[in-house]
DNA sequence: CCTTAGTCCGCACGATCGTGCGAAGTCATT
DNA sequence: AATGACTTCGCACGATCGTGCGGACTAAGG
């Protein structure tokens, strides 16, 4: 009576597991996510969250991904309400400066929190989060290229060019703001990005 | 005969665990970097270099220490032959983005490296790194200063927010770089912050 | 009803972590 | 020569880590 192990509780565990496991990566780092912390905040055993996932390296990666869910939630889904193009663009911006000011994740964008520490260390965890990287920019690239079709910015901008000089900008202003606690960097950030697109 | 147990031993032997421990911080994280590591790359016992600092955040603030003087010997030294105003900010930023890529510290820049791991501790740790950061920013901003006055820049334009725009995509630049392996990116940054300068 | 698959737990393992203690050795000062 | 300051070591501690095994329980399918 006190537990109920009907078959799809394993999903709906697996869920709560990662919902914490992706707060708590933002703040001590993927690896220091440990199994033991994991199943004290979930109320579960040590080996009971381990054999949900059958390794860390297993549990990293679909903390990634629960990551990513969030992420199109707070950040993409917004932003797409916006016209295709330089609205867009900016949007995306802006949802990120957002999501990281409202804390979604309390280490800031977990993409940045998380990119520093494997990026260092082969292996398929820091290709998933070099791969999320990647959509998120050519995501920006797009909306850049159809911005300049429709001139709204001048033609001789490069949408690669363009596109790195914002995604650096933001996650400079993630680690920055995070560091000092300044709402004001995200701020700056916000006008910086503005007067970049012409507006 | 093996051991030398000469009084300013010490001091040397301090040296050399920094060095490891300030390069394997870049890799590990703050955090990662332990008392047996820094004991078997030193050639220590680990008790050995446990007295050597008393504790292990008392070593990671003596790391941090020893990562500033090789940042100010490998980016702002070399750059502050430049002369002041327009010129030194820009050596500062290229001399940032070439210490990157030359891998002096192989995770690329340690403050960048180490500001998202720390960024959510509080502690002596995490204001050392806050401190050193705000003395590079300041750094920046005094040479936007004197560029803006001697007509280098534009006059209306807003030193502090130029310092925030060019430090967060020096960071973001290094993250970016580490994480994808691609050296156009730095490039393509380089040529992104001469034309910010008007160069 | 019985089997099977799935969920979760208790327990234990080897490894590694930061830390402390006592001893042995070396230098500088008395 | 004796003393004290310092460096380094070996050893051991409790804690925590990831991982594995066996078992108790539940729900579904024959």
């Amino acid at each position: 009576m006190t537990s109920r192990k009907t078959r799809s509780d394993g999903e709906r565990s697996r869920e709560a597991i990662l919902d914490a496991a992706a707060q708590l990566a933002t703040v001590e780092g993927l690896d220091g996510l440990s199994l033991g912390r994991l199943a004290e905040v979930s109320g579960m055993s040590k080996s009971g969250v381990f054999g949900l996932f059958g390794s860390k390296e297993e549990l990293q990666l679909a903390t990634i991904d629960k990551a990513r869910h969030v992420f199109i939630n707070e950040v993409i889904g917004p932003a797409l309400k916006a016209l295709p193009g330089r609205d867009q663009l900016l949007a995306l911006c802006l949802e990120y400066l957002d999501h990281v000011e409202r804390r979604v994740f309390p280490g800031g964008c977990f993409f940045a929190s998380v990119a520093s520490e494997v990026s260092n260390r082969p292996g398929p965890v820091r290709d998933r989060v070099a791969d999320e990287q990647r959509q998120w920019t050519s995501l920006l690239t797009e909306n850049a290229k159809q911005a300049i079709e429709a001139g709204e910015l001048p033609t001789d901008t490069d949408p690669e060019q363009l596109t790195l000089e914002l995604s650096t900008m933001l996650t400079g202003a993630d680690i920055a703001y995070l560091l000092h606690e300044d709402p004001t960097i995200l701020q700056a950030i916000r006008a910086t990005i503005r007067t970049r697109l012409g507006l």
